[in-house]
DNA sequence: ATCCTACAATGGACATTGTCCAAGTCAAGT
DNA sequence: ACTTGACTTGGACAATGTCCATTGTAGGAT
């Protein structure tokens, strides 16, 4: 555990936040402003491929950072202003996918992404 | 209706395609030598627009084109090759967010990508 | 037929996001 | 002190997407 390594962390350790890589590298560098760029893409990686954080495409411009890895969850994303939130929507979407519609794949895992508008942006 | 947007709608014309717009683009340079890179990106943010297209954010590198776009569907996504069906789950996931997980917000569509690996990934 | 005008297309520059690599740095062990 | 190995760095590069000034074109007006 190195200096840059810790400093990605406490990037990501408030709760709910949705980072991309380059917010992380943004905030990094005013903790530690000597950290490069590689350096957060290859911590992020790490994060990654440990189960620590997950990758998630609610943006379609940049891949975002979830920290909250460890319960499973959702997202509901502002169509006009990018805001998420953390969701868990009731039952089980894996178990309404029919085996008809499997096409002989062994299906793990689903993303759901919720699209609408957030309180504040209805009012403006 | 000019010649460059008659090509493009011919190559997202296929069934179940989920190109990249540098795909579109390469499929309408062989059908017309000359056609721009920007013109296709305009023209298929006009599709976008006018609802005749989706975007689909299955892959995180680069965004993809649905032609699909008059009848509801999610994605099952291959996490080896990233192959993409159509898929029509039960159920309504709209449904499955209660008022109190919504923050608020709008609810006006949900995008459920399913993945896992397909039968030629697994028996490769 | 010619000209005008509005719009579309072009190509290239630029921006953003992400990856890669050679060299430098640092700490631990010998 | 030397070696080794891992981590970091900075910059080059690649992929994707956007923007803009210029050029081309189609249709209507004269």
């Amino acid at each position: 555990m190195t200096a840059q390594r810790r400093v990605v962390a406490e990037v990501l350790d408030g709760d709910h936040v949705h980072l991309t890589a380059d917010e992380v590298h943004a905030r990094a560098v005013a903790k530690l402003p000597e950290i490069s760029r590689a350096t957060v893409y290859n911590t992020l990686g790490e994060l990654v491929s440990l189960g620590e954080v997950l990758e998630v495409a609610t943006d379609k411009r940049a891949k975002r950072y979830d920290p909250n890895a460890h319960r499973p969850h959702h997202h509901l994303v502002c169509a006009q202003c990018g805001a998420i939130r953390d969701v868990h929507p009731t039952g089980n979407p894996l178990a309404d996918l029919p085996a008809s519609e499997r096409f002989g794949f062994t299906v793990s895992d689903v993303e759901v992404t919720y699209r609408g508008v957030c309180p504040n942006c209805a009012a403006g």
